[in-house]
Order: C-alpha cells, then sequence, then structure tokens
RNA sequence: GGGCCGGUAGAUCAGCCUGGAAGAUCGCCUGCUUUGCAAGCAGGAGGCCCCGGGUUCAAAUCCCGGCCGGUCCA
C-alpha cells in the first residue's frame, strides 16, 4: 500500500515513525524503540505488573468504555446476538462490524447512530485448539467498538480523530503514552480492506483500528496483501477493541481467564480439586502464557512441541521438573480454562435462541458442547456443566438481562443435550466392546467411530483400556477424517443479469385487486415484461400468481412470475403481445386468495409457536401453496400431539382474534429500530426499504408476500402433519381457510373408511384396531402351533420306504401351506436317516420340497432343481433342504420327477 | 446442504458381504435347587426382521424409493 501513515496526530505529539528490528513492520510511538510491540518480536512485560491504574472486571471495563465514547459524541448501541441471522454468509457474530455488515457498509442502510460505540459479544471458533492453552485465546468475547460511517454528504471523522480517542481512552486508564505503540498493518478482509494500525502495549495487541475505505475490484489501481481495490466513496472507522484482553492487562493475571472468569475458574478448580495446584502453579502458567504470546503454533497438532519449549524456559528461569511433571501440573488447569470459556460461549448461544442441532449453527453449539462435557469428565466433575453456565448467567444478567430471562430454557438445552451425548457415549462403549470382541481397532475403524458415532480417538481409547486393551491414535487424525469428506463442492455460478426495464407491483398499493391496465416494455418470446403489475412474482416461499392476459389482437394464460432484475417476466401460454403493446391483465383470485390465506397463516403459525414453544423458535424455512403450507422452525424436540394441539389453539385463537395484518415498507434502519432482529424470519433482507408485515401485538417480519385484510379472513387452521428435517428443525404442515376444512374433512372421510372397514362406530377406531391386532397376533400363533400339530399327526401317519440305509418319504400334501410342508419336513428329517419328499399347491404355484437327514448322501438342491427344471418352473436351495416352484396343475409330475431322480440317486 | 452409520424378541445386539428352515445374551414366566451380594439348573413364552416397490423358484440378506434414529463436515 500506499506510504506511511502520516497522520497529523502523531507527528504533532511527538510520535516517530520507527521500523521493527525482526519483523521490519512500520511502527508509532513516542520513544525510540527497536522492536514493535507485538508479538513475536516482543514478550509479555504485563503479567504481574498490570498495565492500567487500577484492575478492572468485565462491567466496569465495558462502562469506562461506553461511558468515555458516549462523552465524545457517540451514541451506545444495543447489542446483537452473537447468532447472525441478518447474515447469509456467516453463522455467529464474529466482530461488531459484522452487526452493520452487509446493509450499513454497502450504504444500503443508514447506521442506528453515528458514530455509535457499542460492545458486541462474538463467537469465534477458528482458534478452539488454541483456547485454554495459549492464556489469551477465547471463543466468546466482547469486541468493544466506536464506528463512524463516513460518507460524501456526512463526513464525522477519520484516521486522526479515531487515533487520538483511542490514545485518549488509553492514556485515561493509566497506560503511560510512552508505553503505547501504533503499528501499521492494512487490513483485509470479506471483500473489504484499508489501512489500519493495532494498538500495543506491554506485548499484548490491545485495540485494531481499521480504516476501511478499499472495495475489492479486480479492476482497481490499488494493490493490498495480493489483491486489488478501488477506493469507496465511503470510509468506514471501524474499530475493535478486545473488552477481555482489557481486563487481562489491567490486572496482569498469568491468563487472561483468571481475569475474565475468576468465579467460573475458581468453581472449576476447587471442584476438580486442583484449587491447590493453581496456587503453586501459577509461575509455570505465567511463563506458559509468555511462550504462547511468543509463538504462533498449531496447538491441536505441535503441542509436545510447545510444552518442550516452555520447560527449556522454565529451566532456565531455575524451575526443576521434568515434561511429565509440567504437562500433568498445566493440563488439568488448561482444562478447567477452557471449560470456563466454553461455558460462556454456550450461555451466550443457547440464550440468543441457537437450539442445538445437526447443521448451521446449532452443529457449532452441540459441538462446543460436547467438547466442554468430555473435558468435564476429565476433570471427574462430569456434572458440573449446569453449575458453571449458571454462573456465568448470573454474572452476565446485569448487563445483558435477556440472557437472565432464558435461564431456564438455556439449562433445559443443556440438560437435554448433555444426556443425549451421554446416551451417544453409552453406545460407544458398547461399539467398543463388540469391536474389541471381533478384534483390533484399526486406524481406518477409529476414523469411523469418530465420523459415524462421533466418538473421539481419545474416548475410544479409555473404553478400549476399561476392556484392557490398547488403542494406538494416529498421528494427523483429522486429516484421515477429512480425507473420507473430499467432495468437492461446485461454486455456484451467477447468471449476468440483463437490463428490463423496471415494473411496478402495484399488488402493494391494493392487495385486493384483481384487474389491471398495463404496457408490455419487453418481450421474448413466450415471456413478456410489463410496466407494472399485480402478478405476484414468485418469492419468499410463495408461488407466483396465474391468470390471463387480453390485449387487442389476442390473450395468453400467464403460467409463471418471476423477478428478473427489477422486472417481472410473465411465462405465458399462448400467443404474446407484442412490445408497446396495452393489456389488460387478470389474475386468478382464487388462487391469489388462497396463497394469501397460507402466507398470512405462516406468519399466524409462527407467531403460535413462538408464544407456545418460546422465543428461540425461528423461522428455518417456508413454503406456501394453495391446498397447504409449511413452516420449519428451529425447536429442540419433536413436537408431540400435546404441542400441537396447544399451537393449534393458539393459531385460531388468533385467527378469531380478527386482527388487523397491516403492510408498510420502512427503511432498514427505522424497521430495525422498532423491531429488532425477529423481523428476519425470512432470512437476509436484500433492499434498502423493507416491507413490514405486522399483525400489532401478536408478530412482525420483513416479508414481501401477499397477505389477507386481516387474520379472521383465514377462518381456520389446521395442522396436518410435523415432520422433523433435521435434528433441532421441526416442519410444520398446516391449512388455512378453505382448504382447512377440505383438510378436516379428507381425514374424517378417511377415518370413516377405517371405521366401516372395521365395522365398528367412529370412536372405537382405535381400540378395534389394537384388538384386531392383538387378535391377529394370536391367530398368528395359534395356526403356526396347530401347523406343527397337523405336521406332527401326519409325520406319524407317513410310512416310509426302506432304500438302503435311508427311509425314504413321500407325500403329495394336496393344498397345504408352505410352513405346513416345511414343518413336516422338519420332523421327518430329524432322524438323521431320512429323505423327504413332498409337494403342494399354494400361493398360486405349485411347489415341490426335497429335504434330508444327515446322514444321507444326496443333494436335495441338485434333485429339487432338476425336477422342478422338468416341470417347467427353477429351483433350489441347500444340500440338506431345497426348494422348487412350478405351475400349479404341474406340481404332481414334479413330485414325480423328483421321487424318480431320488431313488436313481439313492441306488447309486 | 452434503457425507457416513444404523433400524431383527421387552433391552442390547449377531446373522446381511457370499439369498436357501429367524439366533445369542440379559430380562420375563414355570419348576427345581439354594437362601450372602449380577446366584445355579431345567423348561417355556416372546418376532409385520422399520415401511413400500423391484429382482428371484426363494429376500432379514441384493436393488430402488420412503420413514425413523445416530453422527461428521460446511
Amino acid at each position: 500500500m500506499g506510504g506511511a501513515l502520516q497522520l497529523e496526530f502523531f507527528t504533532s505529539n511527538g510520535f516517530q515513525r520507527q521500523r521493527c528490528r525482526t519483523c521490519q513492520a512500520h511502527f508509532w510511538a513516542l520513544a525510540e524503540q527497536k522492536l514493535c510491540g507485538d508479538a513475536p518480536c516482543v514478550e509479555y512485560s504485563f503479567l504481574g505488573a498490570p498495565l492500567f491504574d487500577r484492575p478492572l472486571g468485565l462491567s466496569e471495563m465495558r462502562e469506562a468504555f461506553l461511558v468515555f465514547f458516549e462523552a465524545k459524541g457517540h451514541t451506545r448501541v444495543e447489542r446483537a446476538p452473537v447468532v447472525a441471522r441478518w447474515r447469509d454468509d456467516i453463522y455467529l457474530t464474529i466482530a461488531s462490524i459484522a452487526v452493520f455488515q452487509p446493509h450499513v457498509t454497502s450504504g444500503l442502510a443508514r447506521p442506528p447512530a453515528n458514530p455509535l460505540a457499542i460492545s458486541q459479544p462474538c463467537i469465534r471458533l477458528n482458534d478452539l485448539e488454541s483456547v485454554g492453552r495459549s492464556g489469551r485465546h477465547l471463543t466468546s468475547f466482547e469486541m468493544m467498538a466506536h464506528h463512524a460511517f463516513n460518507s460524501a454528504d456526512d463526513e464525522i471523522y477519520w484516521q486522526d480523530r479515531t487515533v487520538e480517542l483511542c490514545h485518549e481512552l488509553y492514556t485515561g486508564l493509566g497506560i503511560p503514552a510512552e508505553g503505547l505503540t501504533y503499528k501499521e498493518n492494512p487490513w483485509v478482509g470479506g471483500g473489504n480492506g484499508g489501512e489500519a494500525l493495532e494498538v500495543l502495549a506491554g506485548g499484548l495487541e490491545l485495540a485494531t483500528l481499521v480504516f476501511m475505505d478499499l472495495a475489492e475490484d479486480p479492476q482497481g489501481n490499488i494493490k493490498l496483501k495480493g489483491s486489488r481495490f478501488r477506493r469507496m466513496t465511503r470510509a468506514i472507522v471501524d474499530t475493535g477493541y478486545g473488552l477481555e484482553r482489557m481486563v487481562w492487562a489491567s490486572q496482569g493475571t498469568g491468563t487472561i481467564y483468571e481475569a475474565v472468569f475468576p468465579a467460573a475458574v475458581e468453581l472449576l478448580t476447587h471442584e476438580a480439586g486442583l484449587a491447590d495446584k493453581l496456587g503453586q502453579a501459577g509461575a509455570l502458567i505465567a511463563e506458559n502464557a509468555r511462550v504462547c504470546g511468543l509463538l504462533s503454533i498449531d496447538y491441536g497438532t505441535d503441542l509436545s512441541n510447545l510444552r518442550e519449549q516452555v520447560l527449556a524456559r522454565l529451566h532456565a528461569a531455575g524451575h526443576e521438573l521434568t515434561l511429565e511433571e509440567l504437562c500433568s501440573t498445566i493440563e488439568p488447569l488448561e482444562k478447567a480454562f477452557i471449560v470456563a470459556d466454553h461455558s460462556r460461549t454456550l450461555a451466550f448461544m443457547f440464550g440468543d435462541g441457537v437450539v442445538p442441532s445437526n447443521v448451521r449453527a446449532g452443529y457449532l453449539a452441540r459441538m462446543v458442547l460436547r467438547r466442554t462435557l468430555l473435558l468435564l469428565r476429565d476433570l471427574g466433575i462430569p456434572e458440573a456443566l449446569p453449575q458453571v453456565i449458571g454462573q456465568h448467567i448470573d454474572e452476565l444478567a446485569p448487563t445483558y438481562p435477556e440472557l437472565a430471562e432464558q435461564r431456564v430454557h438455556i439449562l433445559e438445552l443443556v440438560a437435554l443435550e448433555s444426556e443425549r451425548f451421554d446416551a451417544t457415549l453409552e453406545r460407544g462403549r458398547r461399539t467398543v466392546q463388540r469391536t474389541l470382541a471381533a478384534g483390533d481397532i484399526s486406524a481406518e475403524r477409529l476414523v469411523e467411530l469418530y465420523d459415524s458415532q462421533g466418538l473421539p480417538p481419545a474416548v475410544v481409547a479409555e473404553f478400549a483400556a476399561e476392556q484392557g486393551a490398547t488403542v494406538a491414535v494416529p498421528d494427523g487424525f483429522m486429516a484421515l477424517v477429512a480425507e473420507r469428506h473430499s467432495a468437492a463442492t461446485a461454486p455456484t455460478s451467477k447468471a449476468e443479469a440483463e437490463k428490463l426495464p423496471p415494473t411496478e407491483l402495484v399488488f402493494y398499493d391494493d392487495m385486493a385487486a384483481r384487474e389491471f391496465d398495463a404496457n408490455v416494455t419487453w418481450a421474448d418470446g413466450a415471456a413478456v415484461a410489463l410496466d407494472r403489475t399485480l402478478f405476484y412474482p414468485e418469492g419468499g416461499g410463495q408461488p407466483a400468481d396465474s391468470g390471463t392476459l387480453r390485449w387487442e389482437s389476442g390473450e395468453a394464460r400467464v403460467v409463471d412470475v418471476q423477478m428478473r432484475g427489477e422486472a417481472a417476466v410473465h411465462t405465458l401460454e399462448g400467443d404474446a403481445p407484442p412490445v408497446g403493446a396495452t393489456v389488460r391483465g387478470a389474475i386468478d383470485g382464487g388462487r391469489r386468495d388462497a396463497l394469501s390465506q397460507h402466507h398470512t397463516a405462516t406468519h399466524v403459525i409462527g407467531a403460535a409457536a413462538r408464544r407456545t414453544l418460546g422465543p428461540h423458535v425461528w423461522q428455518a424455512g417456508a413454503r406456501k401453496a394453495t391446498g397447504s403450507a409449511r413452516l420449519d422452525i428451529t425447536h429442540h424436540r419433536r413436537l408431540d400431539r400435546t404441542a400441537v394441539t396447544a399451537l393449534e389453539h393458539e393459531a385460531n385463537s388468533i385467527v378469531r382474534g380478527d386482527h388487523p395484518v397491516e403492510a408498510r415498507f420502512a427503511t432498514r434502519e427505522a424497521a430495525d429500530a422498532q423491531y429488532g432482529v425477529t423481523l428476519y424470519q425470512g432470512g437476509a433482507p436484500n433492499y434498502r426499504d423493507v416491507r413490514v408485515v405486522e399483525i400489532p401485538g401478536i408478530d412482525a417480519q420483513a416479508c414481501a408476500g401477499t397477505h389477507v385484510a386481516s387474520t379472521g379472513a383465514l377462518q381456520a387452521i389446521k395442522v396436518l402433519r410435523t415432520e422433523r428435517i433435521q435434528d433441532g428443525v421441526e416442519r410444520i404442515e398446516f391449512s388455512a381457510g378453505k382448504a382447512a376444512v377440505a383438510a378436516a374433512q379428507a381425514e374424517r372421510e378417511l377415518l370413516e373408511q377405517a371405521a366401516a372397514a372395521l365395522g365398528v362406530p367412529l370412536e372405537q377406531v382405535a381400540d378395534a384396531a389394537s384388538k384386531l391386532m392383538d387378535e391377529r397376533k394370536e391367530l398368528r400363533t395359534r395356526v403356526t402351533t396347530l401347523e406343527k400339530e397337523l405336521a406332527e399327526s401326519r409325520a406319524g401317519e407317513l410310512a416310509a420306504e426302506r432304500i438302503g440305509s435311508v427311509n425314504l418319504y413321500i407325500n403329495d400334501c394336496g393344498d397345504a401351506p408352505l410352513a405346513e410342508m416345511q414343518e413336516l419336513a422338519r420332523r421327518l428329517s430329524a432322524s438323521g436317516d431320512a429323505l423327504v419328499l413332498l409337494a403342494t399347491r399354494t400361493a398360486g404355484k405349485g411347489h415341490v420340497m426335497a429335504v434330508r437327514g444327515g446322514k444321507v448322501e444326496v443333494d436335495c438342491s441338485a434333485l429339487a432343481g432338476a425336477a422342478a427344471k422338468a416341470a417347467g418352473g427353477s429351483g433350489g436351495g441347500a444340500p440338506t433342504h431345497a426348494k422348487g416352484a412350478v405351475p400349479t396343475d404341474r406340481a404332481g409330475e414334479a413330485l414325480e420327477a423328483l421321487v424318480t431322480a431320488a431313488r436313481k440317486a439313492l441306488e447309486k
């Protein structure tokens, strides 16, 4: 990138631009220094020597930050959830700026305030392996920030003021001005980029100040970190101050965890009997953190390397201990730190409505939870999770009361997921037992156990050890797992959108209108675009309207309508009107009514689900049709009949209330301010203005679909079925209006048919059916018994013909069932010296059977096969028993052939 | 969204690859033997082999479709 960040602030305050001797990066500082102040060039100097003039906790530090920026003209803004539902590119909120992307950063929407200050809880799982070990990594943290969104007509502040504010904040907190270093490090991410300064003190990066004014552009004239960019007209001050790091720096504890979660660390070390260890190991922990600060290592694979480096440092510092001693001291503490961290992440995720699942954000929550449970097992306190999470909730409650409100729900999810994981482990334990009984556990098997049963190799090894077996976990285990998932996904190519003249969507003005006049603005074969239309184009899970277009010289059916850019393209059947023609359009009223009913009903069902199940219910998908609609919701349990009844009840009560359904356009920022993110049930909105469909007091959603005027127009809502489409996602199918009545009638019809078939009144259908099944079972048993008895008596009656040492039994069983004939054969052949040849006619075929005892040396399979073939059929089986099938009228013939062949075989 | 694993007696599972008469263990019932820690012995009951198609003389087993559960990855 161009030149140095020559800020007026730096030059007029005596900062000098210097270059790090080690990493060659440029930085600004008051005093002359050889190194940039960042890891790995320097190491932490604040451990045991806090940077700030007094130790602060999370709340104090957050408040200090926000109050400071409020005093500097910033407006404090509420945090967003840790689940980024307004984004379709990320699951979790990973930075404060993510809250404003893409709608504000792109200029589509105005920021809620400008400039603003926020402390945004964020979750990042990319450094999962480092958490607890490095002493500084966290999965959840608060990114405090002051953002200024500059544009040509609205200039707030830019680089100088940003650095000035930052400098004043830190010096005000007690860091001497000479102790602060500003390192130049251009930043690139998410299609944007810009100059940036890292704010360093005591070897720790406390904040990053990004001046985002570049957009990625292959034609751009600015090169940065390997990509080309162009300058934007908007320039955004994107800062990030690590709340937890600042708390740590103010306390100077050995790790960030002890400063940030003192209560959780205390609870865990106490419960796990590690409290003494923590006291004794303070020096080791701090040394470990120092080394980790210097190293950029992969904790997943290079752990032993790290341990050795720490050990070397400890030896140099005069500590006498072995590698084993170091590990056994430090590892349990690391585990406690990880649990302290993960459990807070879980509180945030569950509190913000993540439902554990095998997909998306729900999977991430499950993964974190399972890792946590395994660590607690290792620590010998497998039941401690609810307590730790409860404690986090208590601590967060004053700042985030919404989490406290979800306390019961959060702990319910934790309990449910813990149960599920216990079951998984128990299943795994048995599988390992069985596998060991059959031999060793290979590396391949280990991968399979993990991939298909969720058993980490360490757990398999543990279970194997219980059985007295050892299992070797191969290096690069995760690579082996990844190999199994080597399916490449083809990138989706976006077709270049054709520029068509825009269409005015007049159905938004009057939902009741059914006819309109318009002009054809574009035509291509059977497709035409109009300057205005009443036809609803497919979107938001609602299918397109159908209807007719008439013009002077013709008429056509409209069979489909799709938005192409800003134009509504109507697909026609029949002739197409010429460009410029005036057409009269009429939409199919019945279809539109039914679709509108189902769309409104979808909102009602969603609201009813949130009311009866809880606020964690989010729309995960929806589709409307004329006869029914379906709504997928996030929920952690299967919807049983009770839940469905309550849901149906609530929905119909909303219908009977005849609440108005109001739709209006609002700017994104106004809608956000009034309703918050619950507005975006259907996903991330793409437009400057959002259309808010509101049933006052019940539901408000950003929605482009057509609706009825009031809920009373739905008449009735009937839930048809529910389905679990994914773990944590339930699909509700339902009908509204006429279709609901039709659905009820159809169900009634089925019930009546069942009643008629059973010959009982409706109310007895269930009883009669279960009675019938019981009887069926009983009869089956009796038939089997009778067949056995019958076979026994027949067996007694049958005389054998003796050929050599063999007793030959021949019998034509008439039309006895196969099971009976089989039983007869079984009995007769029980004595080892019998050869039994039978025939019967049943199930639309003739059957022959050859069965022998163990001492007879003939191949029944060959006999039966040949005999059946001779009579126009085929057959075969095992040497001791075989069957053949032939046409019914040739059964006797087949038996004769069988007998002849058998005699021949015996006489040999 | 994709991948993988699974569904057989009340429970846990074998059998499936290579089609040929549904099994084991625990639990249950009856009797005997014993009253000291998961008691023993003998006998017995208990199955729509998840559902629906297909292939085949023959399907728990092979093929296709569905349902249900588990699990990994994005």
